[in-house]
DNA sequence: GTAACTGCAAAATATTTGCATCCTT
DNA sequence: AAGGATGCAAATATTTTGCAGTTAC
């Protein structure tokens, strides 16, 4: 696992720092997305609010998590999964917020739809968001 | 259309004030959504921020707008065509944001396609944003 | 050794709350 | 007149920026 988070870090040409490494980390530890705040609190609270933020976006940027907008205004990050790379994202899958948990999940096996637009129009990304509850909550 | 405007004000239980006439008859007279700041500028007087706040998130409440979430983490508000009611949304339509004007615009004609959940899983809402180039800026 | 990263302080923004006053009904 | 809405001040919260010290490579 160590080994793992120091190669994703390596591949994306940033130094291995014990922030990013922690910070990594969760997102691996963690099925769903974090928010900026989740990862404050789940973190053993050592974090200076700017390296968490210099940090997403470093690693948004590099492509090594993408960001989910929410309906209240909390914009998560997840791990891709897919095959980005710095500048292209390509996270073609559904994502998921449980009104229960309030947890945000990548269905990465959920397509996103197509979507018939009007003419004249012309699409470059699709961001499909569900509401509802999760499996875990649903039993 | 004034009255139009207060009618929609008395429809919704609301006293019909200056500041709700003027930011109702914004997003009347604009095609696309607008964000908090938009209004700010967009208003050719002084308005208060509070009272901006208040009166988007009233008109939330009582659906006569809704929020359309976007990547950048600005929220956008635009007008209920469909028949909300007080705590019931039914915005069944695609957001279009162009990456170009910047203006977000609701895709009425556009329906939210059905998306197939894995097992356990149970929708409430779905929520699609199509990033691109609107039919203005495609020319 | 050098470039990059972190943490602290502080600035710039954004949002919420309390309260006195004013306006709508 | 009564209740709600507004505007101001101020409290909170969020995000950004500058810079000096530290660390990775």
């Amino acid at each position: 696992m160590q080994d793992t988070i120091k190669d994703i870090l390596k591949r994306n040409n940033l130094s291995v720092t014990g922030s990013r490494e922690k910070i990594l980390s969760l997102f691996l530890g963690h099925e769903g997305a974090l928010a900026h705040g989740d990862i404050e609190k789940r973190a053993g609270e050592k974090f200076d609010r700017v390296t968490v933020y210099r940090t997403l976006q470093t690693f948004v940027e590099k492509g090594i998590i993408h960001a989910i907008p929410t309906a209240d205004n909390s914009i998560r990050y997840a791990l891709c999964k897919d095959h980005c790379t710095e500048g292209h994202h390509h996270d073609h899958h559904v994502h998921f917020v449980c009104a229960d948990c309030g947890n945000t999940y990548c269905l990465d096996d959920v397509v996103t739809p197509e979507v018939k637009l009007p003419k004249g129009y012309v699409s470059s990304h699709i961001e499909v968001v569900v509401d509802g509850v999760c499996k875990t909550c649903s039993h």
